[in-house]
RNA sequence: CGGGGUGUGGCUCAGCUUGGUAGAGCACCUGCUUUGGGAGCAGGGGGUCGCAGGUUCGAAUCCUGUCACCCCGACCA
């Protein structure tokens, strides 16, 4: 299976295979197992954990900002998905179907949710009756499924963890500044706590939710120059109001349908934040995301470890007070294989002590975005970690964003200037990364970029670096400046 | 779902062409020595060769089917 050249951790490393180096470095990192159903992962305690904090980053603004969280069924009726065209032709393909119960078969067929739009908006119907009743703001934490045929553990695996969002507004501004708002808050976790700068944009129609009127997303670019869609918010208008009848007596005493909109992110986050951050060491985990901030590692001859020791013990001490997210590795494992080993976890920083570090009243400190060593006094230990994590953190988003501007390009205006260019980065061993093109608005044009170079517009940036003014197909005016790229 | 590849102790793989009762390295266990970038020696445990059929006196090896994973495409978060 694998003739690939792999380095001294067993990594391919991302130049040579960039798809084997993401496998390769998950698994070295322990964060995920492959089960006996096709597509389904099994998330291990360190990837579980990731996701565990970006729930809680995430849940900590929804209710900050009025939501509650609320579960819903796993199974949805048929009949649900019939109610709104749009949704059941994007969602019929990749729908599981629960069709018996023992040996007694179903009288109607029951999916495992892609998604609730269906199932909440049927609630909805009955929860809401009076202009008093609303808003409602609820999110849900969900496993949901989509029976993709190509599958990627954390990117794209047939069932998934995520939360979905689902609010029913009064009025059409209100649900459109939900719909932002929640974009807004996507963007702001993704950015300060996973480190990774994304484009906040709106989706083409081609690109939109079935069954919304407009879909937003935040898009972020990987170390191979593809695109990860990080997060999504929608808005659906009535189309489900519609649909499923959710009509509430409005002051002035007239019915009408709420506007409502719904948002989600997933565990694909994991992956992203690895492809964004990840090297051929393997994983570089931004410190705000961390399960551990700081790996602890004793090192110098076994009889003088107690010497070690006396000063080691006090300073974990110290550091957990101090609110870091410390280990000790006291395994008795050679120190040259524990480094490897927390390098390869992605552990932000690492400490080092020996006996000539006590002569000199000192510890050793490294960093794993850099490698860079420094030397710290004993007595100020606690207060550098916290200051090199949040320069770490710093760091990382500087150089992410520097990643992604140095690959996207602004010069591709034609259809053959793209594939030119295509092919020319190929050449030169670059990755293609993104280009900033100018759209007309036909779908014509936009499916013929992505037939011809299979380039995908990602968004139309809210705030493009630059307007481009022609169409990068037809070369009419462009209604539209939008992000194209390859995308997983 | 189409094209290609791979399934052999926990991991990486050899063995398959030419059938003859399963190997290596790493990991694991015990002991001793070691420990500032994946330590050494000695002893030890662990595999119905992805699964199901078939051919054969005999199948990891040959045939058929099936499942999973990886890579490349079409569909999607």
């Amino acid at each position: 299976m694998s003739d690939q050249k792999k380095n001294e951790k067993g990594i391919t490393p991302q130049s040579e295979n960039f798809s084997r180096w993401y496998i390769d470095a998950i698994r070295k990192a322990d964060l995920m197992d492959y089960t006996p159903v096709r597509g389904c992962i099994a998330f291990k305690p360190d990837g579980f954990e990731l996701w565990e904090r970006i729930q809680s980053k995430m849940d900590q603004r929804f209710k900050e900002t009025g939501h509650r969280n609320a579960y819903f069924p796993m199974l949805i009726p048929e009949s649900f998905f019939q109610k709104e065209k749009e949704h059941v032709e994007g969602f019929n393909p990749e729908l599981p179907w629960v069709t018996e119960a023992g040996s007694e078969k179903l009288e109607e067929r029951l999916a495992l949710r892609p998604t609730s739009e269906t199932m909440i908006g049927h609630l909805y119907s009955q929860w809401i009756q009076s202009y008093r009743d609303l808003p409602v703001l609820i999110n849900q934490w969900a496993n949901v499924f989509r029976w993709e045929k190509r599958t990627l553990p954390f990117l794209r695996t047939s069932e998934f963890l995520w939360q979905e969002g689902h609010t029913a507004h009064a009025t059409e501004q209100e649900a459109r500044e939900e719909t932002m708002q929640m974009l807004q808050i996507y963007q702001e976790v993704v950015e300060q706590e996973l480190a990774i700068p994304v484009w906040m944009g709106q989706k083409t129609p081609s690109e939109r939710f079935a069954g919304a009127i407009d879909t937003y997303s935040i898009e972020a670019m990987m170390k191979d120059g593809k695109a990860v869609q990080a997060g999504t918010s929608h808005y659906l208008g009535e189309n489900f109001a519609r649909s499923f009848e959710i009509q509430f007596l409005d002051r002035d005493n007239q019915q009408k349908y709420v506007h409502t909109t719904s948002w989600g992110t997933s565990t694909r986050l994991i992956g992203a934040m690895i492809m964004v951050h990840g090297d051929d060491q393997g994983l570089v985990i931004p410190p705000r995301m961390a399960p551990t901030q700081l790996v602890m590692i004793p090192v110098g001859p076994g009889k003088l470890r107690e010497k070690v020791m006396e000063k080691f013990d006090p300073l974990y001490d110290q550091l957990k007070a101090g609110g870091i997210r410390v280990r000790a590795d006291l395994r008795d494992e050679t120190p040259g294989w524990k480094f490897n080993e927390w390098e390869l976890r992605g552990v932000p920083l690492r400490l080092e002590i020996g006996p000539r570090d006590v002569d000199n009243n000192q510890v050793i400190l490294v960093r794993r975005d850099t490698g860079e060593k420094i030397t710290v006094g004993l007595d100020r230990v606690v207060e550098h970690v916290e200051e090199l994590l949040v320069h770490i953190q710093k760091t990382m988003v500087q150089r992410a964003v520097a990643f992604r501007d140095k690959h996207s390009h602004f010069t591709v205006d034609t259809l053959d200037d793209l594939k030119a260019h295509i092919v020319h980065q190929e050449n030169v061993g670059e990755i293609a990364g993104w280009v900033l093109a100018g759209w007309c608005g036909e779908e014509e044009c936009e499916s013929q970029v992505k037939d011809e170079t299979k380039f995908t517009s990602r968004n139309i940036p809210f705030d493009a670096p630059m307007e481009k003014k022609k169409c990068i197909v037809c070369a009419k005016e462009s209604k539209y400046t939008v992000w194209f790229g390859r995308a997983y």
